[in-house]
RNA sequence: GCGAGCGUAGCUCAGCUGGUAGAGCACUCGGUUGUGAUCCGAGUUGUCGCGGGUUCAAGCCCCGUCGUUCGCCCCA
């Protein structure tokens, strides 16, 4: 028998990532004080399926079509006829034909939170994945919706990560009509390229900025005036050249006046958003010490989310979290060392006793701890050695020989106490 | 999709100007009185990413390929 079997190396595939169990402990924990707090402010939740069908998702033009994952059948036959599905690429194309869809079952305003996984086919870095996952929340109304919802939002998001173990952030605010105005009023033509390049600022140079905009045709002064429209840190100080500008300057200013306690909520010309869909107030969130590891939680106020599935005007405003990337931000130091959910492990001393143990073990959830029974009769040291692994932090020492008492040993400090497994609880010693 | 770097045990890596692989961690067992995390002893682990070429000889050189990391594009 020399012929060795053969084995698949495994290895990570790249933008997929995983956790360890330590790991995932942790995440399972933020992603329900993100649904916590969601569900404080009475948002309800869906979830829609991992495809959609491929024109559903694919109107978004080229650039977003390139990082689409279409699926389909290994045995598929030529010619079999069935939709072609694509995984979604974000949480906004699945709700607006969701909404479409569900129209007449949805109460309005509708608020709903998704945290679902994502797929885009892109070239896998630091904090960028080709399959993440996306807290979303939004407000759809039919017709029109209110201004103050656009506060509401930064609002949440700030309560959501300031409850999380991370970094300094900054939630930064802006209105594109402030920017398209001026556009217009400079009559630029390649408006989404020029927005696209004012969005670098944050990585580029000034000259480069300049010499970018010169590329596509923007003279000098116009460039220099975009320029100084996107770096201005007063709002007061720009002047409304139109009916646009005016719009977005009021509107930026009554969001940016409810969120004036917040002191890490500030208002930045210069961000725009690449997607088109956004037409009022839109947001990114950055690391305050680490801007160019791109937004971990961006969005914004579109004027119709489902016009190309139902013939309504159905304006919102939504936001996303990037849970992967902030996550992903913070996992190395997330190791708490605590692979195991249990309180506390069980002992099993020998076969005889196993009928006991099971006793003990079910007493001690009944009273709301979490409790794994070591099932083999293994060497003493071997079972404590194996609680010491998985971070449970209490072991349970059932009599033995000729003792009667019950024990309880805190595995941080190696105290031993006499404890009675009908009322103990972990969260109390 | 484009450009650059990297690819040696489960993990982190060493391997000098080519001479058929090593460390630490991890893991397993042991150090008699049920007591883990420390200490001591013993032990297991590799088609040196894959394919081809040069050479008496390749982990080390050349070509290709795949994977991966970083930058660009785009974006959470």
């Amino acid at each position: 028998m020399s012929d060795k079997k053969k084995i698949y190396k495994p290895k990570p595939i790249s933008g997929y990532p995983e956790w360890l169990p330590q790991v995932r402990r942790v995440e399972q924990q933020w992603l329900d004080h993100i649904r916590e707090v969601f569900e404080s402010y009475g948002f309800c939740n869906i979830e829609t399926p991992a495809v959609e069908a491929l024109e559903v998702i694919a109107a978004k033009g080229e650039d977003v079509d390139k990082e689409i994952y279409v699926l389909e059948r290994l045995q598929k036959e030529e010619g079999d006829k069935e939709a072609r599905l694509a995984l979604h690429f974000d949480q906004t194309v699945p709700l607006a034909r969701y909404v479409g869809q569900h129209f007449n079952d949805l109460v309005f305003p509708f608020k709903r939170y998704q945290t679902q996984k994502v797929w885009r086919g892109e070239r896998p870095q630091a904090g960028r994945f080709r399959e993440f996952t996306q807290c979303d929340i939004d407000v759809i109304n039919v017709d029109n919706l209110p201004l103050s919802l656009d506060a509401e939002m930064p609002k949440i998001i700030h309560e959501v990560l300031s409850g999380l173990d991370i970094p300094p952030f900054e939630i930064r605010i802006s209105n594109r009509k402030i920017l398209l105005g001026l556009l217009d009023y400079l009559e630029v033509r390649n408006k989404t390229e020029v927005t696209r390049i004012i969005d670098k600022i944050e990585k580029l140079s000034e000259d480069s900025i300049e010499q970018l905009l010169k590329e596509h045709g923007i003279d000098e002064a116009d460039s220099s005036e975009i320029l100084w429209l996107a770096l201005c840190p007063d709002l007061d100080a720009v002047f409304p050249h139109n009916e646009m500008m005016q719009e977005g300057l009021e509107e930026l200013q009554f969001v940016m006046d409810q969120l004036s306690h917040l002191p890490n909520v500030v208002a930045d010309l210069s961000i725009v958003r690449g997607l088109d869909y956004y037409t009022g107030t839109v947001y990114e969130t950055m690391f305050v010490d680490d801007p160019s590891y791109g937004s971990i939680c961006s969005g914004g106020r579109y004027d119709d989310l489902a016009s190309s599935y139902i013939n309504k005007k159905l304006p919102g405003v939504g936001i996303s979290i990037g849970f992967s990337r902030l996550f992903a931000k913070m996992h190395t130091q997330l190791d708490t060392g605590r692979i195991s959910p249990a309180d506390v492990l069980v002992i099993l001393n020998s076969e005889d006793d196993r009928a006991a143990a099971s006793e003990i073990a079910d007493t001690l959830r009944k009273n709301g701890n979490a409790v794994e029974l070591y099932h083999a009769p293994q060497k003493f040291s071997k079972q404590l050695s194996y609680a010491e692994k998985k971070g449970i932090p209490f072991v349970w020492m059932p009599p033995f020989g000729d003792t009667v008492e019950h024990k309880v040993k805190t595995m941080a400090t190696g105290d031993q106490v006499e404890a009675d497994y009908k009322d103990w609880k972990a969260a109390d010693a």
